[in-house]
DNA sequence: ATTACTAAGTTACGAGTAA
DNA sequence: TTTACTCGTAACTTAGTAA
């Protein structure tokens, strides 16, 4: 769909030709979308070309309805806006299993994090985490998500290292309750991780290369609309 | 605003550039909107240039967000698509007086028509219409108007000619109670024509040349949606 | 890897005009 | 009046690259 020919097709919408048949000239139609009359009649002849507008040319000006195709190409882009405009209640995200390198082990099995674990979010989990890889465009989502609600894993120190903040958020995988891991500072990589009370690879029926869902619910927090 | 450059800053609002900073490449971008990373590149230099995005280029990819001016072009690009989408409550229409040429005097004085009013409107109106000239394409919603609830007065005969069927609908001419006059068949004038108990030219306090504002509530008879 | 310049190729536009 | 054709030119796109 060439922008300028939904524009033309948006003015006819605006115009009443979703529900009633218009009668306008290619130069009123113009006058309209910033252009000449034969630029104006060249998009109408390449709209009726592509079933969008059905037409009826009278001696003089003629009469323009809109099709279902047209409806629907104009109904999707409605739905984008209404998409743009709407505030998310779930984020989803689709990815695939992988194999970590045993941190996910080595981390849920520190003494610091299993306390706060427990404490804070209510069991034991299981030893490592099931990572899981999504699209790297989709990280833009996680942004997300740091405005809204989470459970804080505080930092603590053993006399090795340091380990970091984490923050945990609900999360479900294939409609199966799990907890996503975060590091609180740093950047996001494109593998996520999640834990939760019991190996999560059985649970899901999953290995490696399978496909799952990852729907995570945005308590709001604060406003996710500021500038 | 170009088209071309709305629907890149469409599918940026769509990642999420709205309310976030976003993680992509011109290359990304490129296959989102169809084009060759080249033309996505210069779609991103002129909204800069436009102040529609801010970015920061990074040696990897670029950090995009939408600025108030930006997300100011989707709003109002929404807002015509809710118009599209919305079905109307209210009809509005703007015009001018204007002089008739005696017929509405003519008209409104038959008794066949009189009677009618007196028993469907509840009133004899005052002699005469108040003429009001629309502008040609606002004769499209008119056709809109023909599906909703009116009340309409049969035609009848005299010994001399035929006075056919009539619909009427209540309107307001700047918030004055008046009755739009439509005849049923044929081609409609981009002349309406308004009666009233009373002399509108008095009541309104308009003579010829002036603008006023025509108001006309559709309660929905059927559906105005059908194909 | 990226972004984005230049140059060449392609598409779209509108003046003139026929029907 | 209209719609819509031809055709010269303007605008946009992209391949090839530099940084």
């Amino acid at each position: 769909m060439k922008p300028y020919l939904l524009g033309m097709l948006k003015e006819l919408a605006l115009l009443g030709a979703m529900n009633n048949i218009v009668e306008i000239s290619s130069m009123e139609l113009a006058e309209r979308v910033q252009a000449s009359q034969q630029t104006s009649s060249r998009y109408l002849l390449e709209l009726d070309k592509m079933n969008l507008i059905k037409r009826e040319i009278g001696v003089k000006k003629q009469l323009i309805q809109i099709t279902k195709e047209g409806k629907d190409i104009l109904q999707e882009e409605f739905i984008q806006y209404q998409h743009i405009f709407a505030l998310p209640k779930t984020i989803h995200f689709t990815g695939r299993v992988i194999s970590g390198i045993g941190e996910g082990s080595y981390y849920t099995s520190r003494d610091g994090y299993i306390q706060q674990f427990q404490q804070k979010i209510g069991y034991i989990p299981y030893p490592g985490t099931l990572n899981i890889e999504i699209d790297p465009i989709e990280k833009n989502k996680l942004r997300l998500i740091k405005k809204f609600k989470s459970v804080d894993l505080c930092s603590f120190e053993t006399d090795n290292r340091t380990f970091g903040e984490v923050k945990c958020l609900p999360a479900l995988i294939n409609d199966i309750k799990t907890v996503l891991v975060l590091p609180a500072r740093g950047h996001y990589s494109n593998v996520l991780e999640f834990i939760a009370p019991v190996y999560l690879r059985d649970m899901l029926h999953v290995s490696d290369g399978d496909n799952v869902s990852i729907k995570i619910d945005i308590d709001t927090k604060g406003s996710a609309n500021e500038e």
